[in-house]
DNA sequence: CGGGATCGATACCCGCGCGGTATCGCTGCC
DNA sequence: GGCAGCGATACCGCGCGGGTATCGATCCCG
C-alpha cells in the first residue's frame, strides 16, 4: 500500500464525496475511482459503498479510515523528524518544546531556566498550543517533547514522567460567596446559578451541548470568569496566574492532575533526554 | 513520501550495502540509489555517507531508518487490519490474543471462559509467542489484543488496563538448600554457585554477554532449573505450572509484575471491548 | 412525468518514472 | 599491478498515474 493510494482514500472517506475528494488533493475526478478500486482489489476488501449519488463507508473502510490516519501520520513524523535531524546536524541544534498556552507556566519557567543551566543545553523552542493539540504535534514530528495534563491529555503511544500532581480548584470571580469557603465538593460547584463550566472543543472542533461559554484559551476563560460569566475547575497551579478579580478555592473530591513530561517513544535525541533529566530532577 | 521509497531506504540502512538490499527487496542494484537520491533531494537530507566501497548512515539517517521502521510498521498494520475488518464483516469475526508462551496460563484460561460465556462472544484465537513478540504482533495488526507484563514488555503505544499485580519468587531445583526459606533477597540469588541467571534475546534477536544460559522460551527454562543448571526470577503466578522438581520462594525486594490487558488506541472492536471489559471485572 | 443538474464510472491518450541491462569508475587487497 | 567488489551512470522500454471527454444513473424540481 502506498502512501498516495491511502490520502487518497482518507480524502474520499472524510468528504465521502469524489469530486470534493478530487478538488481537495489537486487533482482531476477521474483517476479517484481508479485508485479506490485499485486498493480494493489489493486488500480484497470493499471500502466504500457507492450508489451513483451518494459515498458511504464499510465497516472495513471505517477501520481503514483510522488506521490510515495514523499510519500517514507516522509517515509525517518520519519526514519532518529527518528534516529536523539534518538541520540539527548542520548546526541548528534545538528541541521543539509543546505545552498547553496559559498553564504550568511556572514550572516551565524553571524547567527551561534549569535546563538552560545545562552544560550541553540547545535552543529549545517553546511552542503553546490549544487544547489536546499537544499530542498530534508529538506524534506528527512537530514537537519533540510536550508537557501534558493526566487525566486530561491521552498519553498512550508516548513515554512519560511524571513531574507533578496538583490537586484542583474552582476558580470564581472574587466576591462569590464560596470564596469565603476552605474547600468544596464538585458537586457544589457543577451547577451554580449563573456560573456554568464552561465547554471545551473536542478532538474534532466540535463543541459539547450545554449551557456554558464556548472557550478555546485559558485566558479566555478567566477574562469569562471575571466577568461572572463562568467557574471552572482548575489544577491548583494556575492559582499563581490569578489576578485580584479572581479566587480560588479547593475541590477536594476532584481528580488530581499529574503534569508529565511526554515524547514519543524511540527518540533517541540526547537534548529530548536531557530535558527529561532536567525534568525530573526539578 | 512513498512507502516504497521508505521500504528501500530501511532495506539499504539495515544491510548497509546497496546490492545485498536491491536483492533483498528482489529488484536490480541501479534502481537504488536512484531512489535513495531522490528521497535525499525530497527530504533535503543527507541520508547516508557513501564511499565507493562502503555506506554508513548519516544522523538523519539513523532517525529516518528508526521513524520509517516505525512508520511502516503503521502501514501494514492499517494494511492487515483492514483485512481482518473484512473478513469479520462477511461472516468471520473473531479477535487474536497475543500472549507469552507459558506464562499467566490459569489468568488467560479464566479471561477465555468468562468471555465465552458472555452474550456477544466471538471467536477468540490465542497467539502465543515468544519473548517481546507480543508488542511487535500488537503494532503491525496481527493481534487485536495482547497480556503483557510490567515492567517487562513496553506498554507506550498502547491502551492498558491492569488487571493484577504478583511479586516475584525464585524459582530453583527442588532440594536445593533455598528452598528451606520463607523468603529471600534478590542479592542472595543473583549468583548462586552453579546456579546463573538465563539470558534471555534482546529485541533485535542477540543475547547479551553473562554465564547464564541462553533461553528462549518458558518451558526450556524450566527444565534446566529442573536439571540443575540455572535459577529464574519469575512472577508469582507461574506457581501453579511448576512440577515437583522445581520450587519457589518469594523475593522480597524484586519489582511487583503488574499483568495488563492491552490494546492499540483507537481501537474500536466491540470484540476487543467486550473481552477488556471482561477482563477488569475478574 | 420529463428535463436538467449532479456525481460516479468509463474510454482513451499522453508522459513521467520505475525497473531492467550494460557498463564505468573507484577502492582495497592479495 | 591486476583483480574483485561495489556504487554510480547511461540508456531503454513499458507500465501506470493523471489528464480530457463523455457516459449513465439518480435525484430534484416544476
Amino acid at each position: 500500500m502506498e502512501t498516495r493510494e491511502l490520502r487518497y482514500f482518507v480524502a474520499v472517506a472524510e468528504e465521502l464525496h469524489f469530486g470534493r475528494a478530487a478538488q481537495r488533493l489537486g487533482i482531476a475526478q477521474p483517476p479517484l475511482p481508479r485508485a479506490i478500486r485499485q486498493l480494493e482489489r489489493r486488500l480484497g476488501a470493499a471500502l466504500l459503498e457507492r450508489t451513483s449519488r451518494t459515498v458511504t463507508l464499510t465497516e472495513a473502510g471505517s477501520v481503514l479510515l483510522r488506521e490510515g490516519r495514523a499510519a500517514l501520520e507516522a509517515v509525517e513524523a518520519a519526514e519532518r523528524r529527518t528534516r529536523r535531524a539534518a538541520l540539527a546536524a548542520t548546526g541548528h541544534p534545538g528541541v521543539v518544546l509543546a505545552t498547553k498556552a496559559g498553564a504550568s507556566s511556572e514550572l516551565l519557567a524553571k524547567l527551561l531556566d534549569a535546563y538552560a543551566a545545562e552544560p550541553d543545553a540547545v535552543t529549545v523552542d517553546v511552542l503553546l498550543c490549544g487544547i489536546g493539540e499537544q499530542e498530534r504535534l508529538l506524534r506528527d514530528g512537530r514537537a519533540d517533547v510536550a508537557l501534558l495534563h493526566q487525566p486530561f491529555d491521552a498519553t498512550a503511544a508516548f513515554d512519560v514522567e511524571e513531574l507533578r500532581t496538583d490537586g484542583q480548584v474552582v476558580v470564581l470571580p472574587a466576591g462569590h460567596p464560596l470564596t469565603g469557603r476552605t474547600h468544596v465538593q464538585t458537586a457544589e460547584v457543577t451547577a451554580l446559578p449563573g456560573l456554568p463550566m464552561p465547554r471545551w472543543p473536542g478532538p474534532d472542533g466540535t463543541y459539547p451541548d450545554g449551557p456554558g461559554p464556548q472557550v478555546r484559551e485559558h485566558a479566555q476563560l478567566l477574562q469569562l470568569i471575571a466577568l461572572g460569566r463562568a467557574c471552572a475547575i482548575l489544577p491548583d497551579s494556575h492559582r499563581a496566574q490569578l489576578g485580584g478579580d479572581l479566587a480560588a478555592v479547593p475541590v477536594l473530591d476532584a481528580p488530581t492532575v499529574t503534569t508529565v513530561i511526554a515524547w514519543p517513544p524511540h527518540s533517541r535525541s540526547r537534548a529530548v533526554a536531557g530535558l527529561v533529566q532536567t525534568a525530573t530532577r526539578l
